[in-house]
DNA sequence: GTTATTGCAAATGATTTGCACAAGG
DNA sequence: CCTTGTGCAAATCATTTGCAATAAC
């Protein structure tokens, strides 16, 4: 899977006359080593981490590059920086479900949603290309037992769902 | 409306001890003037272009002021940019088909998606608050007839949807 | 008179860019 | 070699904020 990830890479570069170099290989490492959400920002510590460091530009021009490989998918979870997506090759759908409580983002897929929206959108008179569908929810666990096991670790890294800063 | 608008928000001021300025009710006035979608620097336009101009700090600190007032609400169309939507207080669903021909904007509600949605974040362990739904789509009548009505004006305004500035 | 509000200008924070140097092919 | 890539620091750009002057109540 790492292997096949490299390899759509390198066939993007070598398309567009562009270069294999090894900030790009630590990037797309980076990026891959986990299948969750990161911002750039949180995936520049990740790089930074591995000995040498690679600088904020570049992460953010790799970033680009990989989005336009579409190896990453760049979504939007309502706050200020945008939020990318390693695990979409597998997720043809994007929905989102956002908890207010406890800030865990929870991806989902639903069929259903996917042919309603499809419907709604020729009834239009557009045809779909894609959709984002994103729930802000509140913890039933939170309500109910008073407690919610994602409490805690969203405090921690300090990811709030509001654009209330 | 308008009136109701105005004493809405005097309520809401009342209400947290804040204060009726002329600032405050020319903002007001400027946001609901048309029902159509907004940036903060739009509406700082539309008010500058009023007699007296209002400071952007003003505006922005009022537009906070009108969003937690909920007479108007945030919406995320993807850019780079936070849009404000005056017109919701009649539809209760927030959910954006966004043309990526003609740039073109459309709002809609669908009872149908909102049950589902509903039915799936409960199956998840949440209870629904608020879902924003947005569909990129392709203009069919761009595709069909070779023209679509709305591009032009769409590529005057410089409206683009992708992130891509 | 207090306390909230405004306008200005400076601060912020994520992202981008110009440029000189480094490195792929 | 020639062109693309990198790192740095400076530049953007929307939005926020500190502060002194001003206006509600």
């Amino acid at each position: 899977m790492e292997a096949q990830l490299k390899e759509r890479l390198d066939a993007f570069l070598r398309g567009k006359g562009l270069r294999r170099t090894e900030q790009r290989e630590r990037i797309l490492k980076a990026v891959f080593s986990k299948d969750e959400h990161f911002t750039a920002d949180e995936l520049c510590d990740r790089v930074r981490r591995s000995d040498s460091g690679i600088s904020r530009a570049t992460v953010y021009r790799t970033l680009a590059l990989l989005v336009e490989a579409e190896l990453l998918r760049e979504i939007d979870l309502g706050d200020q920086h945008t939020t990318y997506d390693p695990n979409f090759l597998e997720k043809p759908s994007h929905n989102h479900l956002v908890c207010i409580d406890c800030g865990k983002v929870i991806e989902f897929e639903d069929a259903h949603i996917d042919t309603l929206n499809d419907c709604v959108t020729r009834r239009l008179g557009f045809r779909a290309v894609k959709q984002s569908l994103r729930i802000e929810a509140t913890c039933e666990q939170l309500r109910k037992r008073g407690r919610c096991p994602n409490l805690i670790a969203a405090r921690l890294t300090g990811r709030r769902l509001r654009r209330k800063r």
